[in-house]
DNA sequence: TGTACATCAGTGAACGCGCGTTCACTGATGTAC
DNA sequence: TGTACATCAGTGAACGCGCGTTCACTGATGTAC
C-alpha cells in the first residue's frame, strides 16, 4: 500500500526520532531495526526502503539527537539572568541522568561513539563541536573562551557518564553537584 | 585432560586478562566468549568451567582492569617530582587514547557500563572511587580536596572517551592538551 | 479532468549467521585406602 | 609409597534464539496521455 510523499517524509522523520530515543536509552548494540519499527508502529521489512543499514539509521539518529540538545539547552538557557549557570545546571541534573532517552548522546552512548563507524564518528564530532559553540557563546568574551568551553563540555560528559555508572544514589547526586559548583566557582571569577 | 589447581587458577587468570584488554578494545557487546577463549589459546566449551556467565566475566574483567589501571599510574607518577602532572599527562595522553585495550575502563567502557548488570557497575564504582582516591593522595591535603579528585576523574574520563570519539586527529590532539593545561593551570594555584 | 499503468511504502515469511550456553566425551590430576 | 577410582579442565558438536537483511506480495499513490 503506497503512501503518500508527505506520509513518507513524516514515517521517515519518525523512525529516526523513534532510534534516537532507543539508542540513547538502551545503547545502540541493544537495540534492533525491528525494536526500533514495532516502536515507530511499523514492522520490520518496511525499513530498508527508508535506510541502507542500520548503520546509517544510527548516524541519522545521532545527528538528530545532538542537534536537537544543543538547541534545547541554549534555548532554556536564553531565557534566565545567568545562561551559563542555568545552562550547566540542567546538563548537570539528575534528570537529565536518569533520562537518557532524550539526553546527550556523547554522554550516554560515548564509548559506542568511539567504535562507531565513519559517518556516526562524523555526526558525532558535528555535535560535539556544536556543543562547545553553545558554551563558548555562554562564556564573556576572551581569548581563552573556546579552551574553557572545551574543558566544560568535556567535563560535563565525563560527569554524567560517571554519574550513570556509579552505583550509589548518594555518591551519584553528590558527583553531579560537586562538579556543577566547581565549573560555576571556576567561571565567575574571570 | 583434568589440570593442576596451579594450572587452572593460571587459565582462569589468563582468561580475565585476555577479557579486560578486548573488553576495552572492542567493547563488551563486540567480543564474544569465543573471541576471548581463542584470544586465551582455549576453545569456547571450556569457558563454563571457570565462570557462570559472560556477566560475571565482564564484571571480573572490569574490576581486574580498573584496579591495575589505578595502580599503575599512580606507581609512574611517584616516581617523578611533580605526580599531580604526570598522572594527568599519562592519563590525557595521545598513548592512552590510541591503545584502549589497557587503558581505563572508565572511559573506553563508561557508556556500556552505565547499563551494565549490577556485579560489572559494583565494580566500576569501585575503581572509579580508587581513581578519585589515587588523584586525592596527590593532591594538596585541603578539605576541598576530595571535591578536587572527584571533579578532576570526571573531568579526565570525559576527555579522553570524547577524544575517542572526534574524528579529527588534530582538535582531538588539542583536546587533549587543553584540558591537560586547564587543569594543571588550576592546581597549581592554591 | 479522467483513465490506465507504473511506482513503491509497508507487510510478514524467510535467509544465513553468530551469539551464549549445554553436553557427552577425554584423559590427566587429585584422593582415599 | 603404590594403587584404584573419582573428579573435573578442556574439547568440539549441538541447542535455541535474535540479529540484520532480503524478497514476493499488496494496493494506494503518482504520472503520462
Amino acid at each position: 500500500m503506497r503512501r503518500s510523499k508527505d506520509d513518507t517524509a513524516e514515517t521517515r522523520r519518525r523512525i529516526i526520532d523513534v532510534a534516537s530515543t532507543e539508542f540513547r536509552r538502551n545503547g545502540i548494540a541493544n537495540v534492533s531495526v525491528n525494536d526500533v519499527m514495532t516502536a515507530a508502529g511499523l514492522t520490520h521489512g518496511g525499513f530498508y526502503r527508508h535506510f541502507e543499514s542500520k548503520e546509517q539509521l544510527v548516524a541519522e539518529a545521532c545527528d538528530c539527537a545532538l542537534t536537537s540538545l544543543v538547541e534545547s539547552l541554549e534555548k532554556s538557557a536564553r531565557k534566565t539572568d545567568s545562561e551559563l549557570a542555568t545552562f550547566l545546571e540542567n546538563y548537570l541534573s539528575a534528570p537529565h541522568r536518569d533520562n537518557a532517552g532524550d539526553g546527550c548522546a556523547l554522554a550516554t552512548l560515548g564509548s559506542e561513539l568511539a567504535r562507531a563507524d565513519k559517518q556516526t564518528r562524523e555526526a558525532a564530532t558535528r555535535g560535539y563541536k556544536q556543543l562547545v559553540a553553545a558554551i563558548e557563546r555562554l562564556l564573556p568574551i576572551s581569548p581563552e573562551s573556546k579552551n574553557k568551553a572545551t574543558f566544560i563540555a568535556t567535563s560535563i560528559i565525563g560527569t554524567v557518564t560517571v554519574a550513570r555508572i556509579v552505583n550509589d544514589r548518594t555518591v551519584s547526586n553528590e558527583l553531579l553537584k560537586t562538579v556543577l559548583k566547581q565549573l560555576l566557582i571556576e567561571n565567575s571569577k574571570h
